[in-house]
DNA sequence: TCGATGCTACGGTCGCTTCCGAAGCATCGC
DNA sequence: GCGATGCTTCGGAAGCGACCGTAGCATCGA
């Protein structure tokens, strides 16, 4: 198979509404069982079926059984940034109908969310900014880096950054997703982050969605430690 | 219309195998007419001419008149930014087999090329490497960053490397696309670096395609200046 | 002015794929 | 063991989209 044939094969699986909001519920990092995807998608279960066979053959989900349920997300980060480069060049697209309303519904998603491994919404924004006002990272337009102090003031913190050679001091990078028009941290130093957000209770996860909500210790951290302001 | 639909949205368009053809002519950043992309894609011209309509309909594509002709160029940086991302994970999950047979047809691409804005091919590589190797940039898994020492070094070739402020420091970063499977450079960096070695003369077009020639004075200098080294 | 070229508009055919109902298989709880 | 749950397979219906032939419009060169 040619390469434009394998792209144009991705692609299409992107491309049908009913796989578009699978995958789109796949970038919280999660694993989701075929139900809830089918619930997400809208479809019936047999449905839904035939889709995810569709995406596992490709190597764009993989699989995991466990008992009666199986458990679905995607394969590899890469496939995650794809996702994030199409909803990009979406949101670019958009005329600018409406980019304000967006239901009371989704105030806790607009607020703090997951995406793929690294934390978004205003919160991922409002970290990155502090962090970069406070000369721990330096943010550019295709690239983030992580400054020598960045690195001991996070160690400090108790996030896992690598070890710091030249290379891996360069481990960040902007992300934008649906939401937010400004760059928050993903990279290895955005997940790191987030795991240790996790870990350390200053935020959790609602109730089996993307959204996340910030703990009380959570806000005071990120508040007093990093700097950040949150409405 | 929701997100999720827009996002299926604009992976049809790239889903179907004779739209992906033109689009992957287009990455290299050049105007094709409607006729050039009718041939790439082996469909007729009134078939073209409905996939370029929707394509350009969507905004993927900006059309430009001159004459009877009508030159298409993808029409955002976002854009290709988000085929070449589809690209890469083509190419992750394409099954090893014949990894290396790319027919000698092929060969003056795989040498150097145009990737939208930049530079890719061995040529791409190579140039990376070197100024790697030479401090002159800092490569990482997910971003780049040039040096102070590497945008003097820059300048004084003539690279027309932007205000050197915190932030546009941080302004190239990796790209993978088919052939290579290391980083090359693209971003403003990797944009400037293009452009001012096409006006200087180490490399020119070959006969309308991607792909570029190294002429014997870029030779002289990728090799003597960049440390370059090249087959 | 006239033919050639580049591109687009329209209409009809054909093939693919999405979808669901029905049925079947494994697993869990009792 | 037995029903309920989660998921898959099979089959058929319906709809959409890609494609080309024909025709038409604008532009270029002579």
């Amino acid at each position: 198979m040619t390469s434009t044939a394998r792209f144009a094969e991705i692609s299409a699986l992107a491309g049908d509404p009913a796989r578009a909001s699978m995958l789109h519920a796949l970038m919280d990092g999660r694993a989701l069982t075929a139900g809830e995807l089918s619930r997400v998608a809208g479809v019936t279960p047999q449905t839904t079926s035939g889709h995810l066979a569709r995406l596992a053959t490709a190597g764009l989900v993989s699989v995991e059984q466990q008992g009666r349920h199986r458990y679905h997300r995607l394969a590899t980060p890469s496939i995650a940034r794809m996702l994030e480069s199409i909803m990009q060049v979406a949101a670019d697209l958009e005329p600018q109908r409406r980019r304000l309303s967006v239901g009371p519904r989704d105030a806790s998603l607009r607020l703090a969310r997951t995406c793929y491994d690294h934390l978004a919404g205003t919160l991922g924004v409002a970290l990155a900014e502090a962090l970069a006002q406070a000369s721990h990272i330096e943010l550019g337009p295709d690239a983030g880096m992580v400054t020598e102090g960045g690195i001991a003031f996070l160690r400090q913190l108790g996030v896992a950054v690598e070890d710091p050679s030249k290379s891996r001091r360069i481990a960040c990078r902007p992300c934008l997703d649906w939401s937010e028009r400004r760059a928050h941290l993903a990279g290895s130093i955005g997940a790191a982050l987030c795991t240790r957000s996790f870990e350390a209770g200053w935020i959790r996860r609602l109730d089996g969605t993307r959204a996340v909500a910030i703990t009380p210790k959570g806000r005071q951290v990120f508040a007093e430690r990093f700097g950040a302001v949150l409405p």
